[in-house]
RNA sequence: GGCGUAUAU
């Protein structure tokens, strides 16, 4: 089987969804059983697909051989039916699963954020807490982005206190969706702050700061900026 | 044990 799942992996990376689902075909056929491993690959390619169709079938075969209960297919699940705007099925595959980890509570988040559900993402966040998971920097960005969009600068805030308990203020990933979520609430001073408290900028956070100055129309200071980014020696994407 | 899942502009 781990051949096979080599092969699929490799189609879904390359971009051949459609031969991924054939290997996964063709395995069975040659009475080889799918391992959870191809079937997140095979739901990765229903993804790129765009078929959902095609997802539902992985998801029912995936149930009939009991292997839902693997962690990686359940978050895999979430994803997929996140993304394809089904977030009642994403909710369902959460709310069925018997272990959850960082990466479950997130990818649920993440839909919800992408979705304009900024108010339900913060309290899917809140119960993550209350269960004693941690989020991770990826959780951090999904849910400052959430008090971005809204915006909520007191949500935020709090957010960023938790940022700070895990010493997570300097990861540059972290720190552009602070900055993000600052300008956006408003507070171009605080998104400042946390740019310049920074040891190593890149390109993700100079271009944060970049959309914070231009959201608040001070085209002079982004010109500044952009020339204080070159002298840097960092390239502009 | 490894491989497969969430991630900004």
């Amino acid at each position: 089987a781990s051949t096979w799942n080599a092969l699929i992996a490799m189609s879904v990376e390359h971009g051949c969804a459609k031969q991924a689902l054939e290997y996964l075909q063709k395995m069975q056929n040659e009475g080889i059983k799918p391992t959870a491993v191809s079937f997140v690959c095979a739901l990765k390619a229903c993804l790129s697909l765009n078929d959902l169709e095609e997802g539902q079938k992985v998801h029912t075969q995936i149930a009939k051989v009991g292997m839902d209960s693997d962690l990686y297919i359940g978050n895999t699940l979430i994803d997929m039916y996140g993304k394809k705007g089904c977030l009642m099925d994403a909710f369902a595959v959460f709310e069925m699963m018997q272990k959850r980890d960082v990466v479950t509570w997130t990818a649920l988040i993440s839909r919800l954020v992408h979705h304009g559900l900024e108010l339900d993402s913060l309290v899917l966040f809140e119960q993550m807490r209350q269960q004693g998971m941690k989020p991770n920097q990826i959780t951090f960005g999904c849910i400052l982005k959430a008090c971005a969009n809204l915006p909520a600068l007191e949500q935020g805030k709090q957010v960023h206190a938790l940022v700070i308990e895990q010493d997570l203020e300097l990861d540059w990933y972290v720190a552009s969706a602070l900055i993000d979520m600052y300008s956006n609430c408003g507070t171009l001073d605080r998104a400042c702050v946390i740019f310049e408290r920074l040891p190593h900028k890149s390109v993700v956070t100079w271009n944060a700061l970049l959309a914070g100055y231009v959201q608040h129309d001070l085209g002079l200071k982004v010109l500044q900026a952009f020339r204080h980014l070159e002298q840097e020696g960092i390239e502009p994407d």
